[in-house]
DNA sequence: CGGCACTCGTCAGCAATTTGTCAGTGAATG
DNA sequence: CATTCACTGACAAATTGCTGACGAGTGCCG
């Protein structure tokens, strides 16, 4: 899963950052409501963090811009605590969510969780597909109803192709999602990534559409 | 998907078409900003990357001249780091997207991914057509329901002729999609291509207009 | 501090698939 | 009936994906 956290005050922005990130989602980070705007425009995220104070460009304007563009990316936004009349803009904007700042950072990722599942149009919290399942809450992935380990990246990976089940994921999109496109590495990083997945969860699980991409069958 | 490349360092064309082609777009280069306009102005692409600094014309008079025109055709420009000025220009005559160089390529592909998503943004992922129907957005096709496994050209193939279908479909026309047509290929690679994908949908569903080029029936 | 385990990217060789080419066959057209 | 255009099977080249091995980096523990 990938994020764009816009915020612009550093402190608060890398301790989201590390949250997301051990939480098993590539984030990127935009400074500032101009960048924040481009960027969310023009590249796919699962999900947009927006604080509403921010520099250039106001939050809540962003907001709008994208809505009118057609852009239907989640957003949850980050208000000053009882700002009330700001909350209830940001909803009339589009925004999916909203969470008060100061705020724990867990409520923050629960929020997030909620919002990708909802996105990707699932109920439960619980990623499954034949034997597999996964717990997105406690990052637990489970063979056949035993837990097994997977890595960081390895985690990344199977629940980014359970959200998309049946669709054929484009290794180009995969790389995204897992690396965050700030960072080139060989598309072969990433096939070693699903041998060494394939060899825990079983070969027919993840299926190969050369030329195509990956996917999990429903 | 066609793309035209505007850009004049041939070192730095080669490596976005490499790219580009690896993503699987067929790409046209044009060196200078004649070439640029004449060719988007004459043909059809989906979409066109403008370097600026072309010789001949410059990159943003090019792109006033087809919005002049009324051509729509989605225009990324690449500007030099910094060129503010530039860029402003740039989206208020009309670019869809702007990039500053130097880029990493995986963040050039992630936009015109996006652009490309945008222009085509609306009407139904499903191709049908009597007993196969294609999952744009799985990209899985399926004959009779049961999904059957098509090569990443045959692919194109199929879904071109079901965008257009019903329409004789000129073999010239083909040949520019799939390949780009600077590609001196034989015209018996698609008399190939199209006799393996026949074998794979049933001889009918693919028909042949001896002397103009093949059509799909509604 | 040193060693151990683990993760993960890179490399290289192998295997499988895809795709272009060629040549011969077949079918339509006038 | 001759000619042109399209089809197809066989082959070879190119491409793409898989995997084992290696090693750099990191964190943990004694």
């Amino acid at each position: 899963m990938r994020i764009l956290l816009a915020e612009d005050e550093p402190a608060i922005a890398a301790s989201i950052v590390a949250a997301f990130e051990r939480a098993g989602y590539a984030t990127e980070i935009a400074a500032d409501g101009e960048a924040a705007w481009f960027r969310g425009d023009t590249e796919e995220f699962d999900l947009i963090v927006l604080d509403l104070g921010l520099p250039k460009i106001d939050g809540l304007t962003v907001l709008k811009r994208w809505r009118a563009a057609g852009r239907q990316t989640p957003v949850l936004i980050l208000t000053a605590r009882g700002a009330w009349p700001e909350r209830v803009e940001g909803i009339d904007a589009g925004a999916d969510d909203y969470l008060p700042k100061p705020f724990q950072i867990e409520e923050l990722l629960a929020r997030v969780r909620a919002l990708i599942r909802r996105a990707a149009g699932h109920g439960s919290p619980v990623l499954e597909s034949g034997v597999i399942s996964v717990d997105t809450r406690h990052m637990r992935v489970a063979l056949n109803g035993a837990e097994i380990q997977v890595s960081p990246l390895e985690y990344r990976l199977i629940t980014y192709l359970l959200h998309h089940k049946q669709r054929v994921v484009p290794v180009s999109e995969l790389i995204d999602h897992l690396y965050g496109n700030d960072d080139a590495r060989g598309a072969n990083a990433l096939e070693a990534l699903v041998t060494r997945l394939r060899r825990k969860l079983g070969a027919e699980t993840i299926q190969t559409r050369r030329g195509f991409g990956y996917f999990i069958d429903g």
